[in-house]
DNA sequence: TAAGGTACTGACATGACGGTGAGTTCCCAG
DNA sequence: CTGGGAACTCACCGTCATGTCAGTACCTTA
C-alpha cells in the first residue's frame, strides 16, 4: 500500500513528515512560507481541475473551455495566467488568423501533476462513499 | 484500487488519467460530479494545512492552533468541523475539567494523506524556484 | 478577587473570489 | 453585410469565505 515512493525521478517521498513539519515549527505551517502562495495556486478550486485537464495531453483555450465544465473565461484566463507566472503551464500563441493558444504542462508541471493524479483519483473512488456517509 | 501509475518516460502513459477524464467528458471535470464538493473540503487553504499537521498524529485543539500558524478559532472550528463530517478527522473528547478534545485521522484520513504529503512535499522544495523565476 | 487556560459558538464587517455581460480584432461562411 | 467563431479583456456587482471580537462554563493559580 505504499503509494509514496513511485516517483521516477528518484526523490523520496518517505518521511516528508519530518521536512513538512520541522520539529520547532516552521516548514508549510509557518505563516510566511512561500509554500503558502504556491499552495493556493495549486489547490485552487480551478487550478487543480485545469492541471487535470492539462495532464493529458495539450488544450486549446476553446477546449479547456468546455472539458472544464463550469468554469467561466474569466476565472479559466487567471488561472492559466497564475499558472503559467508559476512555471507550470507553458502558453503558445501561433499568430495564424483565427488565432490559436495551446495550453501545455511544464516539465515542472508533469513533476507537479504526478503527485497530484494520485490524489484526485483518491479523491474521485471515495467522494461517493465520503457523501454517503452523512446522509 | 488502481494507484495511478508513475509517469516516467515524459509522455502520459494510460492509467489515472483516463479514470478522472473519460472520453466523453465526465469524471472530475463534470460540473455535478460529487468530487468536486470532497475536493473542495481536502484542497481548501485549511483544510490541507490541518491534515499535513495531523499526519504526524493526535494533537488537541490548542496545539493545532498553535501549530498551524495563522489561522482563526473559527477556521479551525470549521474546517474540523466539516473534515469530520466526511470521516477524514477524528474527534475525542474527553468529559474531563478543563476539556480535553483530541483531533487525528481516522483510516480513510490516512489514505488521503498518503497521496497529500507528496504532493506537499514538492510544493514546499519548489515553492522558492518558482517564486524566484518571477521575480 | 482577578486573571488565565481550555474548547469552543455566534454576531458582525469586509474584502476577495467568482459570475455576468459587454467589447475587441480579424477573418470566413452564409 | 450580418453573423459567428477565436481568444481574450474589462467593468460591474453580488455573495461567500474569512477575519475580528465578544461571550460562555468551569477550574486553577496568583
Amino acid at each position: 500500500m505504499t503509494v509514496s515512493s513511485q516517483v521516477s525521478d528518484g526523490t523520496t517521498t518517505a518521511s516528508s513528515v519530518d521536512l513538512l513539519l520541522p520539529r520547532g515549527g516552521g516548514g508549510v505551517l509557518a505563516a510566511q512560507c512561500p509554500s503558502r502562495v504556491v499552495l493556493d495556486h495549486v489547490t485552487s478550486k480551478w487550478g487543480v481541475l485545469v492541471l487535470v485537464a492539462l495532464s493529458r495531453g495539450t488544450l486549446r483555450w476553446g477546449e479547456l473551455r468546455r472539458v472544464v465544465e463550469g468554469i467561466s473565461e474569466k476565472m479559466l484566463a487567471q488561472t492559466l495566467r497564475t499558472l503559467e507566472r508559476d512555471g507550470i503551464v507553458l502558453r503558445e500563441a501561433s499568430p495564424t488568423i483565427p488565432p490559436r493558444v495551446d495550453y501545455s504542462l511544464t516539465d515542472r508541471g508533469r513533476e507537479l501533476t504526478e503527485r497530484l493524479l494520485p490524489l484526485m483519483d483518491w479523491v474521485l473512488a471515495n467522494a461517493d462513499e465520503i457523501l454517503a456517509d452523512q446522509g
